[in-house]
RNA sequence: GGUGAGGUGGCUGAGUGGUCGAAAGCAGCGCUUUGCUAAAGCGCCGUACCCCAAAAGGGUACCGAGGGUUCGAAUCCCUCCCUCACCGCCA
C-alpha cells in the first residue's frame, strides 16, 4: 500500500512513476485525493463533535451529582449524537472507498528501475553457464513420459487438466530436489526453515497482495473463509505481521518448502506443455524482513542464494531486471531467474526475487522500532529459491543422453540416491 | 464437536456506568545522592489519526473485533475471533 501521505504532498511525483508502470494506477490517483480531502473534512468534524458530547456528557455528570437539572443539556447532546451517527457513516464510507483505491494500486517502481511497457524490455543483467551440446534433444513431456516420471493423463483423472502426479524416479527426483534446495539455503546461506500452513486467512492474501486486486487467480475455501496459498511468502511474510520487531533481530530470513495453489485463469494455452504450468506445483521460497536501510543489498544477496541452486546444479541460466511495465504488484526492484530449456529451446522463469519495500509492510501493519524509538515500517523481500516442475524440466533436458537415460548433477545425487535414471 | 474460564499499556495486574488513556508494580530512559557498584529518591515513559505551512500546541479514537443500550461504556447486552482447561472424536 501507498503512503497516502506521499500522494498527498508529491502526487505528481507518484503519478509519474506509477505512469512507467501503467496509465491506469496513475490515473486514479486524483480520485484518491479528492477522497482524501472529503475524508480528512468529514473527520475533523466528527472529532469536534465528539470532543462537545464528552465535554457536555461530564458536564451532566457534575451536574446530577449537585442534583442540578440536566433536561436540557442532555438534548443537545442527543442532537450531537445524531451528527456523530451521520458523520461516522460520512467518514467510514470515505475510509472505506480510500482503502479500496490503496489497496488496488501497484507499488511505485524503484527510480532506476528499466523503463519498459512488457517482457521483450527486460534487459538481461548476466548469464551464467552454457547451453548444453545436445543433438535433437526431446523435451521434458518425452522424456517424463518415457522413463515414467509423472503422469498428467491420470493426475487429470483426480483432479482435472492443469494438475500434475509424478510417479517413481520423478517423484523422487521432485523430493531431493526439494531437501537439496532446503539444506543449501539452512546451511549455507544461514536462512531458517519454516514449515508453515498451507491455507491462509484473508488478511494474509491482503498483506501480501494477492487479495483484492487477484482473487480470480486463489484458490479459497469458501466456507472456512480460507484460501489456498498460491505462494509460501504468503504465511512466511505475514508470520510476524501486526508486529512490532527490535531493529537487532533484522534482517529475518526464512525458507520455506510448500506447495502452490494456483487458478491461472487466463493463462490457458500459454506456456502449458507439460509440467510448466500447472495449479499445483512445489517451491521452496525465500523470505527476508530488513530495515529499509538494507533492502536492496539484502535484494541482491536473495538473488545470488537463489542463483547458486542452479549454478550447484549446473544448469545454464541468465539473470533479467524487470521492467517498470512487467515487475509485479508489489515490487519496486526485481529480478528473474531464468533456466535454459533445450527442450523448448527457450529460457524458463524459475525464479522472481522481488523488494517490495514497505509496500506489503503497510498492509501487514509489519514495523520494526528504530534507534531513536520511532516505529517504522520494515521491508519485505521474497523469491523463489527455486520454482520445482520447471527446474525438475530443464534438468532433465539438460541431462539427458542418447540412450534416453538421464542423469543426475553430482550434488544432487546423495540426496537422489542414484546417478541416473533409466 | 461439547462444557467451563479468560482476553486491559513492553510485561504483571487493578478497575462493574461519569473527572479512566486507564491504579500499582516490574522493565526502560533521564536526573539527584554515592569513592565505585548496589540501593534509595525524583521525573519521564503507548499507538494511530486529525487540525495547524511547519514547529509549538490542540483534538479524536483505541482496554481482543464488530454491533447495541445510555446524555455518557474498559465497565451492561448481543454476535464473532482467539487463548487456556477438561470431555468426546480423530491422523
Amino acid at each position: 500500500m501507498l503512503d497516502i501521505r506521499l500522494i498527498r504532498e508529491q502526487p505528481d511525483l507518484v503519478k509519474s512513476r506509477l505512469a512507467a508502470r501503467s496509465g491506469e494506477a496513475a490515473a486514479k490517483i486524483d480520485e484518491v485525493l479528492a477522497v482524501d480531502l472529503e475524508r480528512r473534512k468529514a473527520e475533523t468534524a466528527l472529532q469536534q463533535c465528539n470532543a462537545d458530547r464528552k465535554r457536555l456528557s461530564k458536564e451532566i455528570g457534575g451536574k446530577r451529582a449537585k442534583g442540578e437539572d440536566t433536561a436540557g443539556t442532555e438534548a443537545r447532546v442527543r442532537e450531537i449524537g445524531d451528527e456523530i451517527a451521520r458523520l461516522t457513516e460520512q467518514t467510514t464510507a470515505f475510509d472505506e472507498r480510500q482503502r479500496q483505491l490503496l489497496l488496488e494500486m501497484p507499488n511505485l517502481p524503484h527510480a532506476n528501475a528499466p523503463l519498459g511497457t512488457d517482457a521483450k524490455d527486460n534487459p538481461v543483467i548476466r548469464s551464467w553457464g552454457e547451453k548444453p551440446a545436445l543433438m535433437e534433444p526431446l523435451d521434458h513431456v518425452a522424456l517424463g513420459t518415457n522413463l515414467k516420471l509423472f503422469d498428467p493423463e491420470r493426475a487429470a483423472k483426480l483432479s482435472g487438466s492443469g494438475f500434475i502426479c509424478f510417479t517413481g524416479a520423478g517423484a523422487r527426483l521432485e523430493r531431493a530436489l526439494i531437501q537439496f534446495m532446503l539444506d543449501l539455503h539452512t546451511r549455507e546461506h544461514g536462512y531458517l526453515e519454516m514449515s508453515p500452513p498451507f491455507v491462509v486467512r484473508r488478511e494474509c492474501m491482503v498483506g501480501t497482495t494477492q487479495l483484492p486486486k487477484f482473487e480470480e487467480d486463489m484458490y479459497g475455501l469458501e466456507e472456512q473463509q480460507l484460501f489456498l496459498a498460491p505462494t509460501a511468502e504468503v504465511p512466511v511474510t505475514n508470520f510476524h505481521r501486526e508486529e512490532i520487531l527490535a531493529a537487532s533481530e533484522l534482517p529475518k530470513k526464512f525458507v520455506a518448502y510448500t506447495p502452490c495453489f494456483r487458478r491461472e485463469a487466463g493463462s490457458a494455452g500459454r506456456e502449458t506443455r507439460g509440467i510448466i504450468r500447472v495449479h499445483q506445483f512445489d517451491k521452496v521460497e525465500l523470505v527476508k524482513i530488513t530495515l529499509p536501510e538494507e533492502s536492496y543489498a539484502e535484494h541482491e544477496s536473495l538473488t545470488a542464494n537463489a542463483e547458486r541452486v542452479l549454478q550447484l546444479l549446473g544448469l545454464h541460466y541468465r539473470v533479467i531486471e524487470l521492467c517498470t511495465g512487467d515487475m509485479g504488484f508489489a515490487a519496486a526492484k526485481a529480478y528473474d531467474l531464468e533456466v535454459w530449456s533445450p527442450g523448448q529451446n527457450a529460457y524458463l522463469e524459475v525464479s522472481s526475487c522481488s523488494n517490495c519495500e514497505d509496500f506489503q509492510a503497510r498492509r501487514m501493519n509489519l514495523r520494526f522500532k528504530d534507534a531513536e524509538g520511532k516505529n517504522r515500517f520494515c521491508h519485505t523481500l521474497n523469491g523463489s529459491g527455486l520454482a520445482l516442475p520447471r527446474v525438475f524440466a530443464a534438468l532433465i533436458e539438460n541431462y539427458q543422453r542418447p540412450d534416453g537415460s538421464v542423469g543426475i548433477p553430482e550434488k544432487l545425487q546423495p540426496y537422489f540416491g542414484a546417478a541416473e535414471i533409466r
